[in-house]
DNA sequence: AATCTATTCAATAATTATATTGAATAGTTG
DNA sequence: CAACTATTCAATATAATTATTGAATAGATT
């Protein structure tokens, strides 16, 4: 084969996987899918798409064999076929997250408003956990916090993080995480946080850069 | 503002970025970019585009900040703005070769024909550094040599090569490198030496992935 | 200032991507 | 097997992407 020929086929294949995730609601469902596998109708809830339409991605993300189904009943649930690829999309957001001007301000505006700006890094959350009395709070719904979660953490998810106020001392230090930078629940619990009077930051990164960091990871069986 | 608004603009500006990499054209230019700043002339030569058809493509790349220009007499340099950039590529092109069969077989098929299939991975020179007595082979123009090169590496590009042979002695092993894993002046080196009866596989990475190792680099001026 | 040169722009045509709607399908449940 | 449910498909309209052509521009050279 000649040379410009297999470059074209070369860099052809490599433009159709990332077309395939070039596209807003494409990077949601793979980033949304870093918490584990969802079923059509999950995804759809999670990011305000029609189930139509989200059928319609998730068949162009399926052809790029980015995710791949398991059927269950009358479910299908969709997952990513490799941790690499949640990898990538962890990459593309960092490169966004530190050069684009507009993003920087997006978060910082959105976060300024819930108190939440001040984030902690993984490694810095590593540091206190070794030496302060600092909680560890999982704002997910259950069943992803199930799944898999930082070990020694505990699970509030958002609607019930009211009621469980009262379980929660005073003299302590909060961390709060969800599913990554865009996951807002972490910035809701610490804006509620705060507001009591009490001492709370987010993580930066979400769940599943925790587990590409390799650090240790819990899971606990459905009830 | 609302969840959904701070989601959908994040994803959105994200999209965008991914977007202007999301083409087999860009991503070539992306790929050589990291060799260096080129010109316009030499991407679309590089590349066998039109230099219309060139300059639109880094209209898109520009727009989207990943490359900035230099000016430079009648000349427009165009460069990666962040190493970064070349790291998110390198991450995606690592991605495509290890799970999608459609571009192994490509390469696989390719490389056969040259012989250059058993290629080292840049740990396996590293050892092969240390205790083989190995001939490193930078098989790139003498411009991108210059303006860094594996340390201990000699510069012989490929038209040139014949004509070297002479000056290299058969009882040495030779690694020879060039771009990238898509780059094939390093298949074509490797292709003539074996047919010359000398002992010589190709580098799968290319120099940016040596640097962004962290590996030792070295420069020379041009004469 | 006139000419030259590298690059960009504008207009076009062809192709591809997207969201919406409602119908079709495949598997489950009664 | 009929009814149901989750998902996919097909058709449509609108919008975005791409390569080509030739003209325009901006800076350098004479």
């Amino acid at each position: 084969m000649e040379k410009r020929v297999f470059k074209d086929k070369a860099y052809s294949i490599l433009a159709t996987m990332v077309k395939a995730m070039a596209n807003p609601h494409r990077l949601e469902i793979v980033d949304l899918l870093g918490q584990g596998e969802k079923t059509v109708e999950e995804i759809a809830g999670e990011t305000g798409m029609s189930v139509a339409n989200t059928s319609q991605h998730l068949q162009v993300l399926k052809s790029a064999n980015l995710v791949e189904i398991r059927r269950e009943g009358n479910f299908i649930n969709y997952k990513l076929t490799h941790e690499e690829i949640y990898k990538s999309w962890q990459n593309l957001r960092e490169l966004g997250l530190n050069h684009i001007a507009e993003m920087e301000k997006l978060v910082k505006d959105f976060r300024e408003k819930r108190n939440s700006l001040e984030a902690l890094k993984i490694d810095e959350l590593l540091t206190k956990m070794k030496s302060k009395n600092v909680v560890v709070l999982d704002i997910r719904p259950e069943t992803e916090f199930q799944n898999g979660h930082i070990t020694g953490a505990i699970n509030i998810p958002i609607e019930e993080l009211a009621t469980q106020l009262k379980n929660l001392p005073k003299n302590k230090e909060y961390v709060a995480y969800c599913r990554g930078p865009f996951c807002v629940f972490a910035d809701e619990a610490v804006a509620v946080l705060n507001k009591k009077g009490y001492s709370a930051k987010r993580l930066n990164e979400g769940f599943p850069d925790w587990v590409l960091k390799g650090l240790p990871v819990s899971y606990s069986k459905a009830s």
